[in-house]
DNA sequence: ACCCCGATCGTA
DNA sequence: ACGATCGGGGTT
């Protein structure tokens, strides 16, 4: 018997960052042929945040952040990796949830693996530039989907930033038995 | 035109 | 602990 998957709606993503990167914990994430379960999030948001690529304003880059929520924002890091995040909040304020961790079905080996790190879960998934500013709620093979209610999590720092370390915007899903990343 | 450096990851 | 790798964004 196979689980129903709704999909969220703009409205879900249309809160605070914060309620959003929250709730995004236990999500079904699909992506073409792909459905992982998001089990870690970071909040990027507002005029206030340093580590926000937002931060410094409106760019062309930075663009989809400042728009409608419910769309993808994916942006390379590093020269070689690919970041996924989804918009938040109302148009006009600059937000994210940058998605970190993901639980995913490995079709060739059969196997759930867990995908912890934002490059490498959208290297796995084949997310790249191409993807950047779609509409979520409306795509039909990128969404995001919902099967359960909410997971225990636990709240830390975010990870791999210089400023806006004073900021407990990252959430992990408690249900991991893997160690976390660094 | 130039330069610095990053929301990372794999290897050492 | 460090190098790979390159585009964004600020500065000249």
């Amino acid at each position: 018997m196979k689980k129903t998957l709704k999909r969220l709606k703009r409205d879900f993503f249309n809160r605070s960052t914060l309620t959003v990167a929250k709730e995004l914990l236990g999500k079904v994430l699909v992506f073409n042929d792909y459905q992982g379960v998001i089990t870690e999030t970071e909040a990027y948001m507002g005029f206030d945040d340093p580590a926000s690529h937002a931060f410094r304003g409106k760019t062309k880059r930075t663009e989809v952040m400042f728009g409608k929520p419910g769309f993808s924002y994916v942006y390379l890091i590093y020269g070689m990796y690919y970041c996924l995040n989804f918009v938040t909040e109302e148009e006009g304020f600059p937000a994210a949830v940058l998605i970190r961790g993901l639980r995913v079905f490995d079709p060739k080996t059969q196997k759930e693996i867990h995908l912890n790190g934002p490059g490498k879960l959208c290297r796995y998934l084949g997310i790249t530039r191409e993807h950047n500013a779609i509409d979520i709620v409306r795509d039909k093979h990128f969404y995001v989907g919902c099967i359960r209610q909410s997971m225990q999590f636990k709240t830390t720092p975010r990870i791999g930033i210089k400023v806006g370390q004073d900021k407990p915007w990252r959430f992990v899903s408690e249900e991991l038995k893997e160690r976390n990343p660094k």
